[in-house]
DNA sequence: CGCGCTGTTGAAACTTGTCAAAGTTTGTGG
DNA sequence: CCACAAACTTTGACAAGTTTCAACAGCGCG
């Protein structure tokens, strides 16, 4: 169950931009653009905002004005049913960008929650559209993000519709451990931002079947857990686990 | 299991299309486009192409260049594993697109197969990326679809995380239903154009357990089925059905 | 007209969820 | 800086829901 506790969206500090200087860059929106592109959407990406662990970044149903780039920091999303019931759509670190959802119906769709002190870059839609008009390197791109997003979405169905509980979690690890590879950190050894709860929501299971999956993976010497500190010892037998037809 | 007869991808009769005379240009691409608008997408979206019951429009790994917006017919999608487990990704009707996935690596993430005889009209992408740089409306219109189908694919993955059985198979009657009345059609009474198993794919069940809820569902009066003839007879249960909490 | 695909139903097995209790960590306020 | 409370995690026993296996019925296509 999603805690009720009044979460607040938050207040920024203003701070200039420089997606050029950006050590993100390669994976984030300016991906493929030349200096002089690049120097077009730093007009656009203008602004930062801080977000401290726990508040909102957005809230569903609010209106949708911008895109964020998580330029530091750690995110969830989730959607809330009408009857409390809610699922975490997606965990997001530095580089990737948040509030596509926004765009179809120009509300927010989700929530976007911060899991630890975060700083995102500020992308009002109206110019994205706008400059995208004009280079079209960066509105390839920009489709090709949203269209990335997708291909993500349809992994998660695979997983939560085809896949049991450790094969979900093992799968779990791996994405982890490879975006992390993709940010200069270590692919064996990292701390989840999330609590079993949120990663039970995510992979469509309860916390105490995470938790048993988590000791079972210790137990064969796939891992080494010690509460949100995962060391993985054994990459190919995950997966290995991960994609073995049972039975 | 996806039956692995050989399913050819299919030849195409081209044919002239007009979006201006398209009855579904309310639920399709053109949707907003003044008609100068509208002639200029039409000499884009030029040709129209046939797909036979059972055959496929694309296959993953396919280099992707073209949408497809379905003029008549009925379609699904779905990702294959490497250990040939597969999962039907969504069932897509007449006005809306097909082949969003394929845009970020430039080749299909998954197959398109016809569940009846259909036609579609080609939109070769990039010409659509060209064009919508000088139409904003277009372009604008182009986004929303893309988010629409992230938002889509977020209620997927609600439904195969946090509901149960019969919970799912509510929630997918109903869901088909709203879109065939914005067809005009019937809300209460259609075909399924999909085996139990397809079914059951898509929901992430076993085809025993789509066909006992569909069963359970006959015998308290929500709906009336034979076969793949569909009638539902109390709409408002089925939705209480949907989202009462389980205790 | 029959064979194969599709759908239905039953019983048993298995996976995951539920409930409960206790241990651990984290955060806060004195 | 310590103490206490709250939040999070682990583990066990049992219950519930879904899958598996199996048998059979029905429809439709060749």
């Amino acid at each position: 169950m999603s805690e009720n506790r009044a979460l607040k969206t938050v207040n920024l500090s203003v701070i200039k931009t420089a997606c050029s200087n950006c050590n993100l860059r390669e994976l984030c929106l300016p991906l493929g653009l030349n200096s002089q592109e690049m120097a077009k959407l730093e007009e656009i990406v203008s602004t930062r905002k801080r977000v401290k662990r726990g508040d909102l970044l957005y809230r569903a149903g609010q209106p949708f004005e911008a895109l964020y780039a998580i330029r530091s920091g750690f995110f969830k999303t989730d959607v809330i049913m009408e009857d409390g019931r809610d699922q975490v759509t997606g965990f997001q670190m530095s580089g990737e960008l948040l509030g596509l959802d926004g765009i179809s119906s120009e509300n927010h769709s989700c929530n976007a929650i911060a899991l630890e002190d975060s700083e995102v870059c500020l992308i009002p839609f109206d110019y994205l559209e706008r400059l995208s008009r004009q280079v079209p390197t960066l509105q390839n791109h920009f489709h090709k993000v949203m269209s990335r997003e997708i291909v993500r979405d349809h992994g998660v169905m695979m997983l939560l519709g085809t896949m049991r509980a450790e094969e979900r979690l093992a799968a779990f690890l791996l994405n982890l451990s490879q975006r992390f590879v993709a940010r200069g950190y270590s692919p064996a050894e990292f701390y989840l931002r999330m609590t079993r709860e949120e990663i039970g929501s995510y992979l469509g299971l309860k916390l105490e079947t995470v938790s048993r999956s988590f000791s079972k993976f210790q137990e064969e010497g796939l891992i080494a857990v010690q509460q949100k500190h995962i060391r993985i010892l054994d990459i190919p037998g995950l997966k290995r686990l991960m994609n073995h037809t049972p039975v």
